[in-house]
DNA sequence: TATACAATTTAGGCTTGCCTAAATAACTGT
DNA sequence: ACAGTTATTTAGGCAAGCCTAAATTGTATA
């Protein structure tokens, strides 16, 4: 276990942490619809993580909760045990990217530092888990991406997929059926603003893919470089 | 998590089962021993466990207890999972047998069904652990066993290690430094009854070691077929 | 049979992390 | 400024699994 954080208390700082990364902070109803709680437990648990030491959160009520910089380290380290936890999965056991977060999930609490970097050092170390989303370092320090929702894409602009939401299994079976993965190189033929739906062609594929906003939202690209 | 059993209950199913192989039932006292908690911790929760659906043991108070056929079922799952975890660490991560035991005994409680048998997939299917104790197959048939604890050896006799217990790592890192390991051949020289001491040569060593009932209760061997 | 030891019962308590329902307070947008 | 939404507070509750201490009951053995 990470420090002494209990297992609860590592889902909410893993939430918060992917939440403060899209919005800049996390609210108490977005925790409490991304963990399944009630709003009245969320504000509970985080008025006990800003009391404790180490203090994990910083809230004010009625402001939402940012990391400190001890809960920003914590989330790190839990979020590199998830994603190598993923890489493995898929690597060593063979698990498809849409079987790997769930075991994860359980996994990613028990797993000691050591198993940690054993499993780095048997992958090589990798930088990517097989939703293409970074893994933090040794030092747990993310590299830096420059990528963008596929939301912000528009007609005649080209794009690699780098990475996608790994949470929702359904999506992602969708997306390999798509030939949607990571590296997967697309160009935009369409956009229709009234229901913000791309219509965009995979390079490599026969029909183009028709994509509403649940989904161009969980799925990050960069622009081709030399386009 | 096996059908449902918490992993307290895992955890009593698992001691009781080790009992009941070496002594035909489990009294309080040991249980709490070995789990590290207090005897009327271990009534209470023995109590629950015998009446709670499924039911998991027979108890009848001051007679100790004994696994139901469904209790005999899910130990082997749970020792399935253990042996093959341990199993795992060392041929895919490297663990030496003295440190597989603690990781597994956090990691046996989390892996799905389709996660043990891509583990006994990768391994070949393996029937015995790092330190040789057998790992019930997939139908949790467990090979029967004609090995019997080295401290009934005497003078003259020469005996295979099969297995040894794998919850002590300082016993097995001294073992280990003694070349003692499931498949080291070995004859007895001395047997002192006063303080039912074994004076043994390792096949291939040059020192003889000299081993108290405490170490040889713990080493199960076989005898040497044609001696 | 007396005594020692093992096991049980009783009655209380603790922690974690969640729940409910109802009341209140604080923000947000118009 | 008011409505509507979001968050908080309060007060109570639940389940698991453990704890304590003291009293009691069973079993085993000399």
């Amino acid at each position: 276990m990470i420090a002494n954080i209990s297992e609860a208390t590592q889902d909410y700082l893993k939430i918060i942490f992917s939440l403060t990364e899209r919005y800049g902070r996390a609210t108490t109803s977005q925790i409490a619809e991304g963990l399944d709680v009630k709003p009245a437990s969320v504000t509970g648990m985080l008025q006990k993580m800003a009391q404790d030491e180490p203090q994990l959160v910083d809230y004010k009520k009625h402001q939402g909760v940012t990391l400190t910089a001890e809960g920003q380290m914590a989330a790190l380290e839990i979020l590199r045990h998830h994603r190598l936890v993923e890489t493995f999965l898929h690597e060593v056991l063979g698990y498809s990217w849409d079987e790997v977060h769930d075991e994860a999930e359980r996994l990613e609490h028990v797993i000691s530092e050591d198993m940690e970097s054993r499993m780095a050092a048997v992958l090589g170390n990798p930088n990517r888990d097989p939703h293409g989303q970074p893994i933090p370092n040794k030092d747990l320090e993310l590299a830096s991406t420059s990528d963008f929702p596929m939301s912000d894409l528009r007609p005649g602009q080209e794009a690699i997929v780098r990475r996608v939401q790994d949470d929702d299994p359904e999506l992602l079976r969708y997306l390999n059926s798509l030939g949607l993965r990571p590296q997967s190189r697309l160009s935009v033929l369409a956009y229709v603003p009234f229901d913000k739906t791309l219509q965009v062609q995979v390079y490599g594929r026969e029909e183009t893919a028709v994509l509403g906003p649940q989904i161009t939202g969980e799925i990050f690209v960069e622009f081709v470089e030399n386009q």
